[in-house]
DNA sequence: ATCTATTGCGCAAACGTTTGCGCGTCAAGC
DNA sequence: GCTTGACGCGCAAACGTTTGCGCAATAGAT
């Protein structure tokens, strides 16, 4: 293999934003040389092309023949710039590993492309600078719209952003940005979740989460705490911060819990990633599942059921959310350039249910002898 | 839930493409705002926001300050009128659905980000059609550049257009593409998985994979037979086509497979996601692993460990090929501006090795009563 | 044969930004 | 006092496309 770092490595960091100094390669052909080529004027190409009925059928289909001769492709830009926006929609996601987001891109790609779309793909990495600049370029490249999952704690000129171009929340909702949104009914998946586990018999069942600032966050911890506490039991203790979405601090976070005494019988799982870092922690831990700890996870998957053991999981309807997302978007956009009545007026909001998919990795309680109430103090 | 279907569902298809008929929302304001704001003219804006050295210091900042009070950002397609580039990076998948490609997507974007441009989605599906839809969607918007996984057939079209954009092949390779390209060291891993089983007493070995068509599964085809040659064994009849990449294709692949007489005593996988069909397929048909079949996995992930049993599988660099793949491509986009050079000149090729993980569901052989050649005729 | 409609196409402006050139002003050198 | 140079800024053209308006030619009606 050869030393690749020599050949390109440092100079990466080198470049300059935007590329200032690269202009376009090969001349592109436009509308002009096809006119030149035809003998005719540049504004009877564009006609043409765009089958105006002011145009002769004959040389409408020979400006058109004589288009895909040259490989013509329209210059978007200069199109832009006559009043049109982009074809680009952003995707703000804050983590495109996560299965969840990679479906969301999926789902958001197969909308766009009937509609002569395209997505482009902005990670934050959970950090609002990173979602600034990422945001500002795409509004930069004028974007017809935005489909956003927020980090916790957008900055201000991020959302004063958004706020000038139609977009639309999916998931986390921010709570100073008034979009329309899709979310999950995240504490109802966790009141769910719960309850199977009580019905099992436990009452030690611990909640892994990742980031309680967010407001899915937040709302998994108190679908997990209502039920608890419906079942008269006191949650605040077992509740376990990981401090971030990845699958590190779920390892870390449930390495410290199976320290705690008395161990907990269950525990629940509060994101994907967490999910995933809860097993790996345990499994590292030697502890087995669900023998000594009931486990449910958070978002189902195509290999999920492939885990050791099948892994009892809330399961979403991601596809269709992120469909439903980015149809909404869609239409927000057509809407917008329709007619003067503003676009914001209604946020649209809806919320999806979730569901249990029962596997192995949740078992009736085995009682050592102690007490069916939570931590005593 | 409200009826989402009334609300949107049917406008989606009505979208004309481009959405032409949609000005700019607001007014953004422009370079020329700002010139009106202090009294001064446009040209001036422009050189006081690129810190050039015409302009006073004083009056410098306080343009920068004054187009930070208005919001002002850049229109970027103005600009690229100006003979730049955009600051755009077409990514094109078959699958962002495939953890392969996710972590592509990541690497590309961490190595975007530190050069100001963006990543465009392109998700073919392994459709030329749809991938000539989308690589010429983005060549209008005159994206910088490709990084590009390529059907098995691209059209023609998509190759001249992509001759005419910087751009560099990743794992795949195109023979109809001249083009610089990141492999994978595909005839080699199989090799090496193949090995693997022989070395643990296997014989009736069968392969299954995606798409013989594709450079990536001819090679991994091709390794897998050179092992099993070496050994003196004739691999011919243990091959299956699954037909495609899908979890599906492979699911129904190893239901044939298992039907054969005599049964193989291992499968090596020749895909991402041909690997989770494989062992949804053993699953579903009650095949215990390795008790009755030993499995080689493609492509390790944080979740392989957590399988049932753990996945002995190949571990492909995938991070290190994308990030080198993207600034190639970062230095190509350059290059073709700096000189008269033509970046074409010498394509640079670089192939990644592969490694074995071993974990559970590989063991020795047992035999029953076969003989240790592989099918007789 | 004259008038009106219709058809088919060209002219030119506009979008927001960049940049070569030029002009005025001020200080220093003769 | 005049020339030279540097400095600070404005003018205008250009990028490729779209579109309102206008003009010529042809066809149809009187």
């Amino acid at each position: 293999m050869l030393s690749f770092a020599r050949l390109v490595g440092d100079t990466v960091c080198c470049l300059q934003p935007g590329i200032r100094d690269s202009p376009a390669l090969i001349h592109m052909v436009t509308i002009k040389d096809i006119a030149q080529r035809l003998g005719v004027s540049a504004s009877t190409i564009t006609r043409a092309l765009a089958d105006s009925p002011r145009i002769s059928t004959s040389l409408r289909s020979r400006v058109k023949q004589v288009a895909d001769e040259m490989g013509y492709v329209a210059h978007a830009p200069a199109r832009i710039m006559r009043g049109h926006r982009s074809s680009l929609l952003g995707l703000v996601v804050p983590d495109i590993q996560n299965e969840f987001y990679s479906t969301v891109a999926k789902a958001m790609s197969d909308c766009c492309k009937e509609a002569g779309m395209h997505v482009a793909l902005l990670v934050t990495d959970e950090d609002p600078e990173v979602e600034l600049r990422q945001v500002r370029g795409l509004a930069s490249a004028q974007a017809a719209g935005f489909v956003v999952v927020a980090t916790a704690q957008p900055k201000p000129e991020t959302i004063a952003l958004l706020g000038r171009v139609p977009h639309v929340e999916l998931v986390r909702k921010s709570p100073r940005l008034n979009s329309d949104w899709f979310g999950i009914d995240d504490a109802g998946g966790l009141h769910l979740a719960t309850r199977h586990l009580l019905s099992l018999g436990h009452r030690r069942i611990a909640y892994i989460g990742g980031s309680p600032g967010l407001s899915t966050g937040a709302a998994r911890r108190q679908g997990y705490m209502n039920a608890m506490r419906e079942a008269g039991l006191r949650p605040e203790d077992m509740i376990v911060d990981a401090g971030g979405n990845g699958e590190r601090h779920a390892r870390d976070a449930v390495r410290r819990l199976m320290q705690t005494q008395p161990r907990p019988t269950a525990v629940v799982s509060g994101g994907s990633r967490t999910t995933i870092g809860i097993l790996q922690g345990l499994q590292g831990a030697g502890v087995r599942v669900p023998e000594e700890l009931s486990v449910v996870g958070f978002n189902d998957s195509e290999s999920t059921g492939l885990w050791s053991p099948g892994l009892t999981t809330l399961a979403l309807p991601v596809r269709e959310i992120a469909l439903s997302c980015s149809a909404l978007l869609l239409r927000r956009i057509r809407e917008a350039g329709k007619d003067a009545n503003p676009y914001f007026d209604p946020p649209y909001r809806a919320t999806y249910a979730t569901s249990l998919v029962v596997r192995a990795s949740t078992a009736p309680v085995r009682e050592r002898g102690t007490s069916t109430q939570a931590q005593p103090s």
